[in-house]
DNA sequence: GAGCAACTGTTGATAAGACAACTATAAGGA
DNA sequence: TCCTTATAGTTGTCTTATCAACAGTTGCTC
């Protein structure tokens, strides 16, 4: 069986190259595409916990506790304890988080766009349907 | 536009879960997914150079380098400089690389049923079809 | 209350992706 | 032959993914 065969490979690939295209609209911003991934969910809703942001990010705890260091370091969010359960703890943006929304969300569609190109709207939502049997084949090994 | 709707994110999202799962296959043999990559190109055809194999397993020549590194160090490829082109390392299994293959390769193939369990052929071929326009869309950027 | 398990977040380590800068070699033209 | 340009691979740096081990907090049970 070749590389190219395997479901894995070729949505590794993609996932890649996406990367690459989602970071590039970031650059202008000097963010990465994974704390873009942050801010997406925290324009929408501040005071998550982290591992609420780690849930809907899809990432690790671990490794939302460190990009959340930086991006507090840079002055983009602000961490507090929880006072009802002192081992949480919740994000916000700062003013800076909240400014970075109508600069970066206007490229972010547009690149979306861009993505989908000379696909019908079917077609997306096929897609989008066989992805998620994919993701729950494999999400509990 | 939250964070689920873009494609890129959900790709993303399967691409963890598919890596987490793979690797699993992969743990009892002591590699990690991506040199398992590797691994499938080279018992299809050995003597490659180093770019030549970062093309097919669409990776970076620079980390293909550190990977390759690794994989010689613990015996189960070597390298030789093309007598031709003395910039080219030629990459071969070793022994120990190509007795890999016969346990590897069947859990892999199981993997890969796996995967797609529940969809039938023409939803995976769909499937690749629109994941490689997704791929052309974007790869240029 | 004391003990214990469960939970939240952190730290350390290893592997990989991306990018810039570099060395060495090769190839082509003046 | 000399010079320029292109190519193959390496090194350094930053960010992220994953895993194991850990500290502190909470909640449950006795």
């Amino acid at each position: 069986m070749k590389l190219d065969e395997y479901i894995g490979v070729i949505v590794k690939r993609t996932d890649l190259k996406l990367n690459n295209y989602y970071q590039k609209v970031c650059n202008p911003y000097n963010i990465t595409i994974d704390q873009w991934m942050i801010f997406v969910v925290l324009w929408e809703e501040e005071g998550l916990t982290q591992n609420e942001l780690a849930e809907r990010t899809y990432k690790d705890k671990t490794n939302i506790a460190r990009m959340l260091f930086l991006l507090e370091e840079r002055g983009f969010i602000h961490r507090e304890t929880d006072k009802k359960d002192r081992r949480s703890l919740r994000v916000y943006l700062t003013e800076k988080g909240r400014l970075l929304k109508d600069e970066v969300l206007p490229p972010s569609i547009e690149a979306y766009e861009k993505t989908i190109a000379g696909l019908t709207e079917e077609e997306v939502n096929q897609f989008r349907r066989t992805l998620n049997i994919i993701y729950e084949n494999v999400k509990n090994f």
